[in-house]
DNA sequence: CGCGCTATGTTTGCAGTGCTTACATCAAGA
DNA sequence: TCTTGATGTAAGCACTGCAAACATAGCGCG
């Protein structure tokens, strides 16, 4: 690992190229391609070896968010209590949810704020992963309901608040202020016919 | 209104700029100062006496999209009959969001998908006015409740709807498809203890 | 009327971007 | 050893946002 270990090729350029492009995410700066080869030490135009085109890196960041949110999202459901009620654990995923939103905007703006190609079926795949995994709660939750509509609406409650947060349409800190507005959005629609 | 009645000075340069991009938007194509310009017929840099940078534009841009989305969901409150439900007030409301959203998608877009800077105070000005109009209806439809929990909640809900679909995470047409989609989740949610 | 002021457009130019094409360098297998 | 394919480089095109200096027109005011 030690600098330029050989001076040509650079190893795995294309996951430098990836996490190159998160952390300057991550820090607030738009990357491009060429900012991001420099970052990687490399030509401005090595990156297209390994990425079609723009959308197909931004494809492949988003991938590496869904997985990530993916996690946010397990790990929520691992740390509840196994006997918590519905709303609770419904709750605490919209918490998950938005408060890696507002921990990662840009990352999750290129996740869902434009249009996802059709074409990177890893992001497609990825997307359909996280969406399994609400479905599965929300069947394990409420057997013997109609459940994909339950599971559109509070899907959509948790992006919508995520995205209103994002925008700015709500006070997007302190965190526990946040979580506080979630948990009361989600236990005002479900906690009369859940609870 | 002859095509170049006066040479040099255009006349209403600023609206004409304004218009031209939503045209753009309209058509799919993402536009930018300079061909926003050569639209209007104007040399590349002319936007600037009007607009101090390119998010100005946007912002103004924006302001025209809430606008119209207020106007949408007006009409929609207004074409209902007087003595509906709350659930199919709501649900007439979220069809009437999402469609807008998919109707003009890069608008839409514009208007949430990115930072709302709040230098722009018509922007913020603008998008509070929407939120104002949803707020008065619940609060209308359900006196004497918790009322400001639940317009979050509803707000998310469309919100997150018409980003899903915009997102292809549900399919965008047909169009009715669509809208039995967002009623179902609105009343999934609220059937019960608000019907 | 004539002068100048200000609002509005124009020209020119710079740095940065996505992307293409042609070329260089290396690793590995025939 | 020679070739081949994968990877990186160099040069260049068309475009972008934006700044600075300049041009033009209309208005108020002497």
């Amino acid at each position: 690992m030690s600098t330029s270990a050989r001076a040509y090729h650079h190893g795995d350029l294309r996951a430098a190229l990836v996490e190159s492009a998160v952390e300057m995410l991550e820090a607030g700066e738009a990357y491009s391609m060429r900012a991001v080869a420099r970052r990687a030490g490399v030509s401005p135009t090595a990156p297209y070896r390994h990425f079609p085109d723009r959308d197909a890196l931004d494809s492949a960041i988003a991938v590496e968010g869904f997985d990530d949110l993916r996690d946010a999202l397990a790990q929520a459901l691992g740390s509840a209590p196994a006997a918590a009620g519905p709303v609770d654990v419904l709750g605490e995923l919209g918490v998950a949810y938005v408060s890696f939103a507002l921990r990662r905007p840009a990352l999750f703006r290129l996740m869902f704020g434009n249009e996802c190609d059709e074409e990177s079926s890893d992001r497609v795949q990825a997307s359909q992963a996280l969406h399994a995994v609400l479905g599965d709660v929300i069947a394990r939750l409420f057997p013997g309901r109609v459940t994909p509509e339950l599971a559109t609406a509070l899907w959509s409650l948790a992006h919508g608040l995520a995205f209103l947060h994002l925008d700015g349409k709500y006070r997007p800190e302190p965190a526990d202020e946040v979580a506080g507005r979630v948990r009361a959005a989600v236990s005002a629609l479900l906690g009369l016919n859940a609870g």
